[in-house]
DNA sequence: TGGAATCATGCAACAGAAGTGCATTTATTG
DNA sequence: CAATAAATGCACTTCTGTTGCATGATTCCA
């Protein structure tokens, strides 16, 4: 596993003892977390750390923010290399409507989009809704 | 202009004076709307009144609500023959983000994507990002 | 036509997520 | 060690979405 302190101080971000818990906790989830998630997972923490927790993260590229369509903000590590604001790297999700859990498809890309004259593509967000390889039995 | 009052008779729906400022509401708007911008438009009418209203459209497929990825759920009137629910139907959502308004696309379906083995996907949500017609000055 | 039943509306209240301000604690640096 | 900066914790607010219940309006049928 990656030396999670070193990491983090390559990014920018002090390695204190709550940042560790909760990137260790986003690293070994395969699926994306909310933050109630996390703050049931470390009961001790207050809500408001967490959530500037994960806004640092965000802001230092270790974090991407996901809207699955659950109205629920959930957080998942970035791949190495990660740049989430670049269209070329627009990753899919994939929300199990079995398991409720949602988990980045990274190796999918969004296909490009031919738009109508005038509109210019910045950006893109795309979830399919489903039922995942655990849940299908496959 | 349709017949507001026998359209909504057909779908099943009894065609009420609010309902009907609703629809007439949402057939004028280009763009989707929130419950808080029906709320501000008829500022006499309860939000509750107007949340069951969507409520009910979205029943009797008259609207359909769209997740831009702003955190607040919009709605649009639905094309003639709109099966929000069928994968085929599935048009995608452009977000402006200078004038913040989103449109559908009713012309754009999502193209198929071919997942990894084990996920099925029932529905999909794709919302492009960027500037709109009006706002690129074409 | 006169209720009975059904449907629509309005008011109050609540839950959950997101976000802000401020005080306090912890860490860093000269 | 003191001064500064950063991180944390607590309290509180706002907004969206939602439900329960009482009241008002409409339909339907004997």
């Amino acid at each position: 596993m990656i030396q999670a302190d070193k990491f983090m101080e390559e990014k920018g971000v002090r390695p204190t003892a709550m940042r560790l818990l909760v990137f260790r906790f986003l690293a070994e989830s395969k699926a994306a977390k909310t933050l109630s998630d996390i703050e049931n997972t470390f009961a001790k923490a207050d809500r408001t750390t967490l959530y500037r927790t994960l806004k640092t993260f965000e802001d230092k590229a270790i974090v991407h923010q996901i809207d699955d369509g659950t109205g629920i903000t959930k957080y998942a590590l970035c791949e190495e290399g990660c740049n989430c604001e670049l269209e070329q790297d627009l990753h899919l999700h994939f929300h199990c409507n079995n398991c409720k859990e949602t988990v980045c498809l990274t190796e999918h890309k969004i296909p490009y989009i031919n738009l109508p004259d005038g509109y210019v593509a910045e950006d893109a967000n795309l979830v399919l809704k489903g039922i995942c390889d655990k849940c299908s039995g496959q």
